[in-house]
DNA sequence: CAAATGACAAAAAAGCATATTTGTCATTTG
DNA sequence: CAAATGACAAATATGCTTTTTTGTCATTTG
């Protein structure tokens, strides 16, 4: 369909893929569709991405990027917010921001979940940005500790349930948000 | 292979399917299988269940009692305990005995995992149980709150990472106990 | 007559033969 | 000659048939 260097061609590809994961779902894309849809042979994809796991797993990581860390990397750089505040609206935002493309995005958050369970490694490092902003966050307010880091991580383990993609089917409960209030007091008075 | 009155009967149903589960697996177990085990026909089987799930769900509600309940019912009922140290005592044993299940007996921690993914009612009453237990641990000791229940159940919720099924995968790894004493340290503080 | 049986229809799973997809690479193309 | 193609084998998936399993119930048994 477009052509153009191979620098572009491999967002082209990214883009190309999750434009069909959505039309078509998890267990019915193909590489042979992607290729289709870019008007390609399927070798040319094979060309860019060592295999179709790892096609998807870009995929996944370009949705992630665009959809939770940019919009949560906003928040980490509000300059008027500090300490606690500043935490729990990073925290609130990528629960919130996950809750939601969890219901309106499903096929992307679908295989988005199944990354988590297979690709470790994708997934460390996309926890590793948030503990690192949360660390800062952290580290910048009034907040004393001198591990500011484990900190964060306790934090972020902490809250787990309300973000972490094997809970979804919790998250359409309607005491969910309580339940996250109650865990945020605990958290509010430990680092008080 | 033995007959007695319909009392013992049902226990002895589910006593079969539990043997059955961990010799064949979830996925090969059929209420035949369990039938040819017991001696008796399948026709008879479903005079005691209305289901092939409500049996495996009620072989999941003895493992669970068995394996979990009661031994932690034992650490909660420890006289000489009190307070923030009984609580610990309480979760780590929580967290201990799911993680040794989850290793040492797969095939029915399997088909506890897959309950809870599709049967809330047993897991809630589960669930209701352990809050329970907390809630009254925490009014019992010199903790200060005027809502236990609500303290019990952000306690669970925030280190649901280390007891939840779905989690599973990540006890695997060497920090998980580091991880545990980080949030640990979180929550201790708060209730301080 | 309470409890178990086994015959039965409907639903689900297993088995298998065929088609598609994945991944590689020698060849082609701009 | 870098990038793309398409022919190919191996691995997966699909569709269809046959078998097993599930769940019910009228009948049998102790």
């Amino acid at each position: 369909m477009e052509k153009s260097p191979s620098v572009l061609t491999k967002q082209q590809i990214l883009h190309a893929t999750e434009e069909t994961l959505r039309r078509f779902g998890l267990d019915k894309i193909s590489v042979t569709d992607v290729a289709k849809v870019l008007g390609v042979s399927h070798g040319t994809i094979y060309r860019h991405f060592k295999s179709k796991s790892e096609l998807l797993e870009g995929a996944t990581e370009k949705w992630l990027d665009s959809k939770i860390v940019k919009p949560l990397t906003e928040v980490y750089q509000k300059a008027e917010m500090r300490g606690m505040d500043h935490l729990q609206a990073y925290i609130w935002t990528l629960i919130q921001l996950k809750q939601h493309y969890a219901r309106e995005d499903a096929e992307l958050f679908k295989i988005y979940a199944k990354v988590t369970e297979d690709s470790a490694e994708l997934v460390s490092r996309h926890i590793g940005i948030i503990i690192e902003q949360m660390s800062e966050i952290i580290s910048r307010g009034p907040i004393k500790t001198n591990r500011p880091d484990q900190l964060a991580r306790a934090v972020f383990h902490a809250t787990m349930r309300f973000h972490h993609p094997a809970h979804a089917y919790e998250w359409k409960s309607a005491a969910i948000e309580d339940e996250f209030l109650e865990v945020w007091g605990l958290i509010r008075k430990a680092l008080s």
